[in-house]
DNA sequence: GGCCACCCTGAA
DNA sequence: TCAGGGTGGCCC
């Protein structure tokens, strides 16, 4: 008898191990280790991971098995085996961890259902369910729910004249179309041509369109090219001279792109001397991390492509990574058209089904590479060759909810297995992976000069308050209004780049200062355009725009929105002549906006483009020669050690965009704080002297890279028990940990409520505690077992947002 | 997560 | 006595 060890879908602590079931028969030869089934589990059905198959078990009560979910496992042996890493070093559940590594549309959905027991008849049921069942042969619970029948069929139930089904479903399908093909050679077709009634042109006419073109083809198309109704076509498959047939196809995200093929670029002496190690380690399948660090515009990129190259001719896949890719086509653009069908792409555009036929195209090993988001870290290739991340430095490769784990260190953890390289490429590496460079745990390869050694832009960095003094209040300085209006008048491009912290807008009274807060949370709520409300983003809440102000009963509460109409307004005030495009949240919160703005702006639709930080990554347009930062110093006094190292890179990436090809550029930069290191080290993008000097600042203040943290957070509806608890926590740690350690708390969260749930925290800074993650489980174990009157524990290991 | 068995409570 | 509601332990 055969037995699968069963990772179940059931997020809890209770249910984090291996089930065991029985393999009947039939299925013997078809189960294998990373399918999905389906598994009776209580009185349910639910989706299962199988992680492996054994001959007995030492459980008495075993249970079959339902049916498998697929006919070839989702998940092969190296990620079933990451799978169990993952779980380890981020302490999640082994479900988040498979869960993480496939696509959303494999996620199970269930149903629950009410249907006639067999052999019963609606005529039996009481009056009040009866019309339910007379027509329809089930019931779904959310609709007996809704209208209160629960205990009425719980009681039919009972007596055996119900019964209640579980149905597990897949989330999509695959995309079928219905293809049209000749069941005759040519030849043939062409007699049978003649027999058909004289009358019946349209059939002759898609006869004649058969035997010039024998291959089947997508119905939709014939019809398209033949002007022919699908009526004919029906007729011609009845008369059996063609078939019909519903095939597979994958969404095409890029159907109507087309990607102009290139080819490698001759390397600068520099790029010449960054590949060669990483082409070594290719070719003597040895791994390392390589940190590629390299101004702006450097050709980071043409390395990228020409190792890639190198790995696809020995036979091997890469995976590329970039953060949110959807906000660069560009990059999409220069994979496509150097390695066209060979890559896939995945990103949080894509609709589900979209992201899951990428990711079939992986599975089946139809195309080498991938280029996706944080998550295509785990695209199921068996002989990965190389990984790469681009802005390596990037934040959004850190996941923030289970498993919270970075991409950085999934890739290695892979690259290890396949003994390959991984390079990381960043103009401004982040603390961690240069100081990793220095103590030479990773290999540096640098590239200090742009290609076809265009400078880098000049910098001007204007203090705001001196503006202010010379009795300047506009937003913009003397210098940068000057300097916009001569690239109008030269017809050249600018950006304009609002440094605002988040994305989003807020409501607040002019008069009093008041900010309209969720009552639920202590957040503010977010302004929402549709409908003119607000909305809690954390709990869901939603509320009118109060007409006066709850305080101060003044009319001038309005919302402030990401600054990004206010510039717009102030610009078409002191230079009605430029055209702009706006891009926030605003502007491109509809699929495919986002880079039909970029391309107006390439085409040259706009003298300014004006916007968030979605604007810093990825541009690259010639006709750029002003980059102008509004306000450098909004996200610099947030509370988080790393906001420093964020301006720094922010500013260094904006300024990055201006005069990267033929036409020099200049970067503005406004700024309160001049004097802060960041703000005037990217003014020379000075990144070794910000290194130095964020680093003495990181080792005084115990921060990363100089300390590993670990974050605990604790959330319950009483701000008693959740200080109480957490203090217990501190203590608990205290006791445990080495005296190296630095344990800060219980303190609250710095968002200290979100739903009613009060939030405290302990963070724990360390440099070397090799019983941590016992210590840790221990803290999970006894919380997550005691559901102590619905106090939660979550922990985060590395964490990157300090909430 | 969802279910059921179990307990307690309160009202007839 | 039983419906209603809250809780804890189990699910191969």
């Amino acid at each position: 008898m055969k037995i699968a060890n069963v990772i179940v879908d059931v997020p809890t602590k209770q249910t984090d191990r291996p089930f065991d079931y029985i393999i009947p028969k039939e299925w013997e030869n078809v189960i294998q280790p990373g399918m999905r089934i389906v598994v009776p589990f209580g009185p349910r059905k639910i989706q299962g991971f199988v992680t492996d198959i054994k001959a007995g078990s030492e459980v008495k009560q075993l249970r079959e098995m339902i049916e498998p979910m697929d006919l070839e496992p989702v998940l092969n042996k190296e990620l079933l085996h990451l799978g169990e890493w993952l779980t380890e070093t981020t302490l999640c559940f082994k479900i988040f961890a498979y869960q993480a590594m496939l696509p959303a549309a494999l996620k199970a959905k269930y149903e629950k259902m009410v249907r006639l027991a067999p052999g019963m008849k609606a005529e039996c049921l009481p009056q009040k369910i009866k019309p339910y069942f007379t027509n329809h042969k089930s019931l779904d619970w959310e609709e007996a729910l809704k209208d209160g029948l629960v205990s009425v069929l719980q009681q039919e139930a009972a007596k055996g004249k119900l019964e209640v089904v579980y149905v597990v479903k897949e989330r999509v399908r695959k995309k079928q179309v219905k293809f049209v093909g000749p069941l005759f050679s040519a030849a043939e077709l062409a007699v049978e041509k003649e027999k058909i009634q004289a009358n019946a042109e349209k059939q002759k006419q898609v006869l004649d369109y058969f035997i010039d073109h024998p291959n089947p083809m997508e119905l939709r198309k014939l019809l398209q090219e033949t002007n022919a109704s699908a009526a004919t076509v029906k007729a011609l498959v009845a008369k059996k001279l063609l078939f019909e047939e519903e095939m597979e196809v994958y969404r095409n995200p890029f159907e109507h792109r087309t990607f102009e093929h290139t080819y490698p670029l001759p390397l600068t002496n520099a790029q010449a001397a960054a590949i060669k190690p990483i082409h070594a380690s290719i070719e003597s399948q040895k791994h390392e991390v390589f940190l590629l660090y390299g101004v702006t515009g450097s050709g980071k990129t043409e390395i990228y492509l020409q190792s890639i190259q190198k790995v696809i001719e020995k036979g091997q896949e890469a995976i590329v990574l970039v953060p949110e890719i959807s906000l660069t086509p560009q990059m999409v653009n220069r994979f496509k058209g150097r390695f066209g069908d060979l890559v896939a792409v995945l990103h949080s555009g894509l609709s589900a089904g979209e992201k899951y036929d990428e990711w079939r195209k992986i599975q089946r090993k139809e195309v080498k590479v991938v280029v996706g988001a944080r998550s295509a870290i785990f695209a199921p290739f068996e002989n990965i060759g190389i990984i790469i991340i681009d802005e390596e430095h990037e934040t959004s490769y850190k996941q923030e909810d289970m498993p919270r784990y970075h991409a950085r260190d999934v890739a290695i953890e892979r690259a290890k297995t396949y003994q390959c390289p991984v390079v990381l490429g960043s103009a401004t590496p982040s603390l961690e992976s240069f100081a990793r460079a220095q103590k030479k745990v990773y290999h540096l390869l640098t590239l200090s000069s742009r290609m076809n050694e265009r400078p880098l832009p000049a910098v001007d960095i204007i203090d705001m308050r001196e503006e202010l003094r010379a009795g300047n209040r506009s937003m913009f300085s003397r210098k940068l209004f000057d300097m916009l209006k001569d690239r109008i008048e030269k017809g050249q491009q600018s950006v304009l780049f609002l440094n605002k912290r988040g994305h989003s807008s807020f409501v607040m009274c002019r008069d009093c200062g008041y900010v309209v807060n969720c009552p639920n949370c202590d957040i503010s709520l977010t302004y929402h355009r549709a409908g003119s409300r607000m909305k809690c983003h954390y709990c869901g809440y939603e509320s009118h725009i109060p007409k006066v102000c709850p305080e101060c009963s003044s009319e001038y509460i309005r919302y402030f929105g990401t600054g990004t109409q206010k510039v717009e307004e102030e610009l078409g005030k002191i230079l009605p002549e430029a055209r702009v495009i706006r891009m926030d949240v605003d502007t491109t919160g509809r699929k495919g906006s986002h880079e039909r703005l970029l391309k107006e702006f390439q085409e040259g639709k706009a003298d300014i483009l004006l916007g968030t930080q979605m604007i810093a990554k990825g541009l690259d347009f010639p006709n750029i020669t002003l980059v102008g930062v509004l306000s450098a110093d909004t996200m610099l006094h947030l509370p988080d050690f790393r906001s420093s190292e964020k301006t720094f890179q922010l500013l260094t990436q904006v300024s990055g965009r201006a005069g990267r090809h033929q036409l020099p550029g200049e970067v503005v930069i406004q700024t309160y704080t001049p004097e802060h290191y960041s703000i005037e080290l990217a003014g020379t993008q000075n990144y070794d002297l910000f290194y130095q000097r964020e680093m003495m600042i990181r080792k005084l203040h115990h921060y990363p890279p100089f300390y590993y943290l670990a974050l605990i957070t604790l959330t319950h509806e009483h701000l008693m028990t959740v200080v109480a608890e957490t203090e217990k926590i501190v203590h608990y740690v205290r006791s445990q940990v080495s005296n190296q350690a630095v344990i800060l708390g219980p303190a609250a969260s710095p968002i200290p409520r979100i739903n009613n749930r009060y939030r405290y925290q302990c963070l724990i800074k360390y440099k070397r505690e090799p019983n941590l993650t016992r210590i840790l489980k221990k803290i999970l174990d006894q919380y997550q077992k005691e559901t102590k009157n619905g106090l939660l524990v979550s922990i985060d290991i590395n964490p990157f947002i300090l909430m």
